[in-house]
DNA sequence: CATTTGTCTGATCGAACGATAAGATTGGTT
DNA sequence: AACCAATCTTATCGTTCGATCAGACAAATG
């Protein structure tokens, strides 16, 4: 039953769902997204759905491992070969990263907004799977940045929710972006704009003034 | 049909499905909240919300109504009798305000950012109806104080996402908050020095350096 | 060529959905 | 007391949901 994938033909097919469900799901929440919406983006009969994923539930759970799964390639892809450098210019690099990956995958932020709305099991996985690494890595370079007087002491809870919601909320609502200002937020400009503004606010905006 | 409520019973009633069905709006989205479940909540039988609305989605908006008419009376309310207080001081109270009405009723941004994330019908009425106000006021503010030196001169589509993500996600994701961290973003001291952070951000984090 | 195994489809299940119709009940009016 | 309009409930409609099953099809294996 559930699909170990050895034929080529069965991988594509999964990509396709996988990409339909991350899709469907990030824009119209988990109940929004009917199997047959899904199953119609990706080209496929609704029943294959249950084929390849165990249900909904699991399906859901697979697009989210591999949408998290590309932001942390590209991210260590990003901070690669980093190691001499000094955390001041990492974390930038790191706040900047995350602000153009929000614009690229504006699904990340939808989905996590989606279910941290409310407690269950959903919510329960995401954080423990996939959101404490990135918080607690998102800790360590508040704590360096503290260490060398580049940032405030604010308790990491403030400026991690800071830092997403400033970042990620104008990609993550992009359609009333751009219904409310006329302006399209996947530009380039903008969010080169937008990340060195989320990038000035959190770093600089907070050092040696206060504290 | 159509419910003009005359007698007192009618009233409460309405009373008891509109916040019944904010809640359940706001934290499952239009889709996930079935009128089944939302008339349970509010204590009366399923049909009945055909009595007092016309259907589903107009129940929605006067949920919606409801609540941004909530957000604008006590606005006015903490700005009333501030004719000669000057534009810093003003804008001040009106970030702070945002942010202690985004806690006090984290539903708002909930249900802004659900419809935001898909163009159609309802984000169309959301927009033009609710959200542009707000969002022409926020622009005049940021222009009254970029004039007085207070503000960087960054277009007004970057200052208002920064503004709504950086004060309210953190409400919005309170579950995820309190999974996440242990900490229960809707404490007072919280509440009162997320405030404190996001408007040092906005208004004085970039003033002087930039621009 | 025959067999097997992975992949996919058509038909259909029971449950839950939003909505409606018909009637019971309640409270104000005369 | 009689009436009537407002309020609410019970029963049920047709639709869509996620899921299952039996079988068709295709590709690799012998």
């Amino acid at each position: 039953m559930s699909a170990v994938a050895s034929r080529p033909a069965g991988l594509e097919t999964r990509r396709a769902i996988l990409d339909a469900a991350l899709e469907l799901f990030s824009e119209r929440s988990f109940d929004g997204a009917s199997t047959r919406a899904i199953a119609e983006l990706a080209g496929v009969t609704q029943p294959l759905l249950n084929y390849h994923f165990a249900g909904k539930e699991e399906l859901w759970r697979a697009a989210v491992d591999d949408l998290f799964e590309r932001y942390r390639t590209s991210m260590e892809l990003r901070l690669s070969g980093l190691r001499g450098v000094d955390d001041v210019t990492v974390a930038k690099l790191m706040v900047r990263h995350f602000v153009e990956f929000s614009a690229a995958n504006p699904q990340l932020q939808r989905i996590i907004a989606q279910e941290s709305k409310r407690a269950g099991g959903r919510l329960e996985w995401l954080v423990e799977t996939h959101v404490r690494p990135v918080y607690e890595n998102a800790v360590a370079m508040f704590e360096r940045l503290a260490a060398r007087g580049e940032l405030a002491r604010v308790a990491p809870e403030h400026l991690y929710y800071l830092l997403i919601g400033a970042g990620a909320t104008v990609f993550m609502m992009a359609p009333e972006c751009q219904r409310l200002t006329g302006v399209d937020p996947f530009a380039r400009e903008f969010v080169a704009a937008h990340a060195d503004l989320v990038v000035d606010l959190l770093i600089r905006a907070t050092t040696k003034e206060s504290a």
